[in-house]
DNA sequence: GCTACATTCAAGCGACTACTTGAATGAGCT
DNA sequence: AGCTCATTCAAGTAGTCGCTTGAATGTAGC
């Protein structure tokens, strides 16, 4: 019986790997674009060396993958299977926990429309029908954004919020189905009377789908002297 | 910040349900079919106490669900969702940590051929070239098995194999991915010189894909006295 | 080689987890 | 009601986990 124990041992310790909110976190960073330790520590907001030690044990659970490049360790996603991990677990919490509905629906001001589909947005991106809002940090979207989109900081949605009346529909994107932004930018342009709606997951699914993604010259200020 | 540790962490709770070895057999039991604790408990080698605990946990994370079946209580399976999320982790963890590929080496002494799909396997049970093998115990059969399959214990396999030589080729299959019986029986089988490869999944995903599956009327006796 | 910098290691602390034991609940039977 | 049985609860213990702090490693540039 041993070898078996042994064997769920492993595939335990990829699933323990998860259960950590922080390293959860890392994971939605990683799914961005590979990033060095400190990069990852500020963005989720743990120390330098509690991040190094949440990143080893990603990576010993064959999770990410490390590479030397300079003075910088970068890690990034071992495959897209970690991705269809991350979703999957979402899909589970969302379907049978009640307080995850909840907790949603707070973040979304009660009542919101179901998100938009990626094949719908990319028609109405041709047809110009839409007006699309990234809601990361801007060196995130430096990294990759979808083409056309406008990034905007949740706390200057207001401000904008008087020119973007005028014009047609809007919908919002961020960092995946993890990330609430998007969420919240809905909730508060719907507030304010507009007509709003989330893309259904983010950029990495976007992404993954193989569509188009741009990245801003400013890339490489904000990713910190890559290694070319 | 809050809401979204807050969201996270109940995804971190269904990832951690899943991070223990035993409650990992209790899913794998789950998957046969529907049992009361003290079945579970048995079957998994854990006291009474300590199984209902776990079940609990996989019940707060959604994995499970449990109804009153007289003095029972029967836990069950939530959906096809869990299953796919253990298939997932064993995926990663195969791929991804070279631990795991040894200890399954071990577990078939050596070089084994890939698995045998589960369409092969249907096509060549109807035209009967293969000789099915059911490495699961006797309550677990009765449940429900591949029609045409034989039900043989691992430790009598060798007393069975020279009445097997003379047949045809030799297909094994237990509970599923986690289960290493049949990973046993095809090395000894092979060891011994017959034709044996191993079922690709086990009875759940032969299940999950809608093809047959039967019950002895056996499983009267061993099912604790079901509800009707 | 010396210095600067990014990351990792090592030790220590509080919180949580798995398991055990013994008592409590709750449903059926007589 | 009283008894029996399956399950759950409650308390205690050993071990693990997440985080912090300060020192150690390894790489690049002078």
């Amino acid at each position: 019986m041993t070898p078996k124990l042994a064997l769920l041992n492993e595939y335990a310790l990829v699933a323990r790997a998860l259960g950590a909110p922080h390293r959860m976190m890392l994971l939605e960073q990683l799914a961005q674009g590979e990033r060095g330790v400190e990069a990852l520590a500020a963005k989720v907001g743990v120390t330098i060396a509690n991040a190094s030690q949440h990143l080893q044990q990603l990576r010993r659970a064959g999770l990410v993958t490390s590479k030397r490049a300079g003075k910088s360790v970068i890690y990034r996603l071992t495959d897209d299977k970690t991705l269809e991990l991350m979703d999957l677990l979402r899909q589970i919490a969302e379907r049978n926990l009640s307080v995850v509905g909840e907790i949603l629906q707070d973040l979304s001001g009660g009542a919101t429309p179901d998100p938009i589909t990626r094949a719908e947005l990319a028609a109405r991106l041709n047809e110009g029908s839409v007006t699309l809002l990234d809601i990361r940090p801007e060196d995130e979207f430096a990294l990759g954004h979808i083409p056309g989109a406008m990034r905007v900081d949740l706390t200057a949605l207001d401000a904008l919020a008087q020119r973007l009346k005028a014009g047609p529909d809007i919908v919002a994107y961020c960092r995946g189905p993890y990330c609430v932004y998007a969420h919240q930018a809905v909730a508060r342009l719907r507030q304010l009377g507009l007509n709003a709606r989330r893309l259904e997951g983010g950029l990495p699914e976007w992404r993954a789908e193989g569509r188009q993604v741009q990245a801003s010259e400013a890339a490489h200020q904000a990713a910190a002297h890559p290694a070319s």
